[in-house]
DNA sequence: CAGTGGTCTAGACCACGGT
DNA sequence: CCGTGGTCTAGACCACTGA
């Protein structure tokens, strides 16, 4: 047994083109270096932009490269662990710094949101929206969805919808007691408005988690959490290790 | 200020095209139903063939789509929710059904592995394939690190590489007391090995899910997995919270 | 303003799956 | 074998950034 390489099929040219700008990124490289343009990179490769851009492309989703429109490729420095659910049954927001509260509404929820929560349809929830950012960038943009039955001294109309209002939903939240969380984590493309925060272009892969709040047995919250994709590595620590480090590499090896 | 969605930017095509197919796949098609072929669709809609692949390419991403060569493009259903380290403190393969042993080797680990393993660089380690099965179809391949310093009863040439030798690696894991487990989960690309045994192209969105086991304060198994990210979404039950349903329509609310 | 990446076109051929 | 999606080309224009 054993079918390790055989390779009958001729490999693609954009697939061959990564792996050579990959290990020339390893060599010849330093982090933040500029590379060529992609009309100067096709022709030295031989081959035509679109072939050249689809090399690209997989690298900047594998997080080697960043490419940024009318500034041009640089090499990316390795993905930033960030911690998603270390320290379990705590509030979001409780002493945790690094978000940002962008804003407070009322609104009716997305029909997916609607159905974790155990609210019917058509029924507006608080919304606060707020920004992580973690090593001077915004790796995540986060809605976070609170029925009204979970914060019920909170007047309807208590705040003008703003970042007062964002605030006093989370204060009420860290009165509750938290009996435990649901996390999952899919892939997903940005929402125009997500990527407008993440400095990123529309439909640029995401990160998405998911968290459910429970208290008394009930969802009284729902979270969700729109990591950048190309420079994020979601952190899970289950006991109190160390911090992880880099690493990388996790194809093409 | 609130800067909701002016849009002063035209959208571009593909992304219309996208709004529109998201929509048409929403009310007018069910699951497993085939769509007409690039061509005649790109046709219907005007654009050329790459632009409507633009378009189709990002709703496979987000796992609306499932496109085949040979077969055609169908409505995927939604994503299934596979656990990722749901009950921790517990040896990979300890009562875990849905994980198929695969191979077993001894080979030098990528550098990045042997990293998190305490090992030296070019110290050959345990390595178990297995080869994870979810409602039907592979969902992950994993490969499993395990340094000889960890199942020190196993003789170096104890069994003859396959899956005897895998089976005997992950006995000698269950007899150690497990303290602890940290996770990390990030985005690449499917490796051509990993993409056969997922039944992908190489180059696919996979979510990495990258687990350390530690035993007396030490990384005694390294797991690095590879699940489809078209077809899943990742659980982590911190709750005995029940099974977490479908949720889909994480973009273009 | 010049230069970058992002979008788009209208072709062509190839690799694969089923018939 | 035919029809599918996958790869590739050689152009073109647009949107954005920074000087």
């Amino acid at each position: 047994m054993g079918t390790t390489q055989l390779e009958t099929v001729p490999e693609p040219k954009y697939r061959h083109l990564k792996t050579v700008i990959s290990e020339a990124l390893d060599s010849e490289f330093a982090v933040g270096e500029i590379l060529p343009n992609e009309r100067d990179l096709a022709a030295r490769f031989g081959v035509a932009r679109a072939t050249l851009r689809q090399a690209l492309e997989q690298l900047e989703l594998e997080g080697r490269l960043q490419r940024r429109r009318g500034v041009g490729t640089t090499v990316a420095p390795p993905r930033m662990g960030v911690s998603v659910g270390s320290a379990a049954h705590r509030w979001p927001g409780a002493a945790d710094a690094a978000w940002e509260l962008a804003d407070g509404v009322r609104e009716v929820p997305p029909a997916s949101v609607a159905r974790l929560l155990d609210a019917a349809q058509d029924e507006p929830v608080h919304v606060v929206r707020r920004l992580r950012v973690s090593e001077g960038q915004p790796v995540a943009a986060e809605l976070l969805y609170v029925p009204a039955a979970s914060v019920p001294r909170l007047a309807a109309a208590d705040a003008p919808s703003g970042i007062a209002r964002a605030q006093a939903v989370l204060r009420e939240l860290q009165g509750l007691s938290l009996e435990g969380e649901d996390r999952a984590v899919e892939l997903g493309s940005a929402r125009s408005d997500d990527a407008k925060q993440l400095d990123r272009l529309p439909g640029a892969p995401v990160l998405i988690v998911t968290t459910r709040y429970f208290v008394a047995g009930r969802t009284a919250a729902v979270s969700v959490a729109t990591y950048r994709a190309d420079t994020c590595r979601l952190t899970f620590g289950d006991s109190g290790a160390v911090e992880v480090l880099h690493s990388q590499e996790h194809s093409t090896v």
